[in-house]
RNA sequence: GCCGGGGUGGCCGAGUGGCUAGGCGGCGGGCUGCAGACCCGCUGACAUGGGUUCAAAUCCCGUCCCCGGCUCCA
C-alpha cells in the first residue's frame, strides 16, 4: 500500500519513497521561543506528529528534528523588553514549549538543536557560501545573493522578476538584490553577538535551518514541513542556501499545513484573538483540542471556535463511550454471538482509515472510519451482553492503537478501581443499590432526584436493561 | 501588480467523471417509568452562466464572492 503526499515542491501529490529504505528523515519548523505557543503553532506542531506517528506505525524508522530559535528579532526584542538576558528567555519559554506539547501529547523531537548552539557550524556554511562565490560582505552584514542560485523561487513559485517589483516599502541599499537576504548580522548597540570572520555579530533568519537540517540529518532529507507561512521567504532561503552549498536536493518533500483561524480571523495580538496553548488547555481537553485540531485535513484552513470545539467534545466522546460499552460487555470463552461480524467490520474500517492516512493523511476521512467501527460496537453491543475474550481485546487494541497511536488521542478508560478511587466507586454503588430499590418500588421522584444530584457532582448515570451503569464526566 | 488556494445540505467536513463519506443538528421510530446512551429511518448539497460527455460536485471557458503569499508569522 503505497503512500501519497502533496509536495509543495511541483504542487502535486506524488509517492512517497524514501532515500534510504525504511527510513525516513524529518525537518519541522519548530518554535521561537520568545513567547508561549499559541493554537496556530500547535497545529502544526500536531500534524507533524501525526504524520510521524502514521510512518512509525507504517514500520519506517524515523528521525524527527524540530529547532529552537533562540536568536532573531523577537527574540532580542522581547529580551529587552522582559530585562532578561537571551538565554534566559530562551529557557523560560523553550521549557514551556516543551511543557505544552508534552500536555498535547506531541512526540519529543530525536533532536532539537538550538540557533545559538550551532554558530561556529552557521559560520563556516556562510563562509562555503561566500568562497563559493553566492555570498557576499557588506560593513559586517553577509548577504545571499539570489541571482548566483539558478531556480530561487522554485518552491514558492515566485519568479524573480516579480519579487523585484514587490511592495517593499525600502530597499536595504546594502544589497545587490532586492531579494537578497541576511545570512549574517552585523552587531548593533546593545544586542549580542558572536564573533566572526565579518566581526561581531549574529545569523540571519535562515540560516540555521539549513545547517542543522544538514548536521543531524545530511544533505537530503526525506521531509520538510512547517507552516504555509514558511514556504516564502524562509524555505526558499533554505533551499537556496543548503543547494548552493552542497549541489543535492536539500529535502525530497515539502508539507504545509494550512492557517487555523479564530473566529474566522488570523489570529494577532493587535486582533486580541491570540489564544496560547496554555489558555486552550483551560477551556478544553488535549484530547479534544487535538481531535478538533485534526478534524480538517492539513492543508485546508479549520477554525477555533466554540461550536466546532462543541463538536469536537461531542465527537470524541461518542468514541469513548463506545469503548466504555465495549469495556464494560462480560467476557466469555466462544464466540456465540455477532463476533464474527464485528471483527470483520472493525478490520474492514481500520483498512479504510490506514488507505485515508495513505492518501496524503486525510484524517477526516480517517475519523470516518473510526466512527463505522464505533457503530459496530455500539450494534454489537445493543444485541449482546457478553462477547468472546479475544474478539474484545483486538478490537479494543485496533482502536486504541488507531486513535492513541497514530492520532495522538488518549482514550484510555479511566479505571474505576483504581486507588483511591475503590471508596467512591463503593458508596456509588451503594447509592446506586438504595435507587435500584426505590425504581423497584416505582419511586421515580426519589430515584430521578438522586441521578440529578449524583449528576450535578459529576457522575453519568444511565438506566439500561442490562442495569445501571456509571461513569465519571470527563472533562 | 504578480503568484496561489477555495466556494459542498442548517453547521462542520471528505470526495477530481458514473457506485451520491462521516459527524453535529432537526424530524420520525425503537429501547426506556422518565432522562441519558445507543440503534433504525427520514431530511438535506455541490457559488453562478455556458460548454465537453452516454454520464460532471468532479473536466474546459466566463462571471461573482472569500482567503492567503509577495514583509515577522506555524
Amino acid at each position: 500500500m503505497g503512500l501519497r503526499v502533496f509536495n509543495t515542491m511541483g504542487m502535486r501529490k506524488e509517492e512517497f519513497v524514501p532515500l534510504r529504505e525504511g527510513e525516513v528523515r524529518i525537518y519541522a519548523c519548530g518554535p521561537t521561543v520568545y513567547d508561549f505557543i499559541h493554537i496556530g503553532n500547535a497545529r502544526a506542531f500536531v500534524v507533524a506528529d501525526v504524520i510521524r506517528r502514521y510512518l512509525e506505525y507504517k514500520g519506517f524508522r524515523v528521525i524527527f528534528v524540530s529547532n529552537i530559535t533562540d536568536i532573531d528579532d523577537k527574540m532580542i526584542r522581547r529580551s529587552q523588553e522582559m530585562g532578561l538576558s537571551l538565554q534566559q528567555l530562551g529557557e523560560i519559554y523553550s521549557d514551556a514549549y516543551f511543557e505544552d506539547i508534552s500536555a498535547l501529547n506531541i512526540k519529543k523531537p530525536n533532536i532539537s538543536p538550538r540557533a545559538t548552539q550551532h554558530i561556529p557550524e552557521i559560520i563556516e556554511a556562510i563562509r562555503k557560501l561566500i568562497e563559493k562565490g553566492y555570498a557576499y560582505q557588506v560593513d559586517g552584514d553577509v548577504y545571499f545573493d539570489v541571482t548566483k542560485f539558478e531556480g530561487y523561487g522554485k518552491l514558492s513559485g515566485n519568479k524573480m522578476e516579480a519579487l523585484e517589483m514587490g511592495a517593499r516599502i525600502e530597499v536595504n541599499p546594502k544589497k545587490r538584490n532586492p531579494a537578497d537576504f541576511a545570512l549574517w548580522k552585523a552587531q548593533k548597540e546593545g544586542e549580542p553577538g558572536w564573533h566572526s570572520p565579518w566581526g561581531w555579530g549574529r545569523p540571519g533568519w535562515h540560516i540555521e535551518c539549513s545547517t542543522m537540517a544538514m548536521k543531524y540529518l545530511g544533505e537530503t532529507i526525506d521531509i520538510h514541513m512547517g507552516g504555509k507561512d514558511l514556504i516564502f521567504p524562509h524555505h526558499e532561503n533554505e533551499i537556496a542556501q543548503a543547494e548552493a552549498l552542497t549541489g543535492k536536493t536539500f529535502a525530497r518533500y515539502w508539507l504545509h499545513n494550512e492557517w487555523l483561524t479564530v473566529e474566522g480571523e488570523k489570529m494577532s495580538k493587535s486582533l486580541g484573538n491570540f489564544i496560547t496553548v496554555r489558555d486552550a488547555l483551560k477551556m478544553y481537553s488535549p484530547q479534544v483540542l487535538r481531535f478538533f485540531l485534526i478534524s480538517a485535513h492539513y492543508r485546508s484552513p479549520v477554525d477555533f471556535n466554540k461550536e466546532n470545539l462543541r463538536v469536537a467534545k461531542t465527537n470524541f466522546e461518542r468514541i469513548t463511550n463506545s469503548l466504555e460499552r465495549l469495556l464494560s460487555l462480560k467476557e466469555r470463552a466462544e464466540k456465540k454471538g455477532d463476533e464474527d461480524a464485528l471483527l470483520l467490520e472493525v478490520k474492514e474500517a481500520k483498512k479504510r482509515f490506514e488507505e485515508a492516512m495513505d492518501d496524503d493523511f486525510n484524517t477526516p476521512l480517517a475519523i470516518a472510519a473510526i466512527f463505522d467501527i464505533v457503530k459496530a460496537i455500539n450494534t454489537y453491543a445493543d444485541r449482546n451482553s457478553e462477547i468472546e475474550s479475544s474478539v474484545k481485546n483486538e478490537v479494543y487494541e485496533i482502536m486504541k492503537t488507531l486513535m492513541e497511536g497514530i492520532l495522538g488521542i488518549r482514550v484510555e478508560v479511566e479505571r474505576k478501581d483504581a486507588g483511591q478511587a475503590l471508596l467512591v466507586n463503593s458508596l456509588v454503588e451503594l447509592i446506586l443499590e438504595i435507587r435500584h430499590e426505590m425504581r423497584r418500588r416505582k419511586d421515580w421522584k426519589m430515584a430521578d432526584e438522586i441521578r440529578e444530584r449524583l449528576q450535578a457532582l459529576g457522575f453519568i448515570i444511565e438506566d439500561t436493561p442490562q442495569g445501571t451503569k456509571w461513569r465519571l464526566r470527563r472533562e
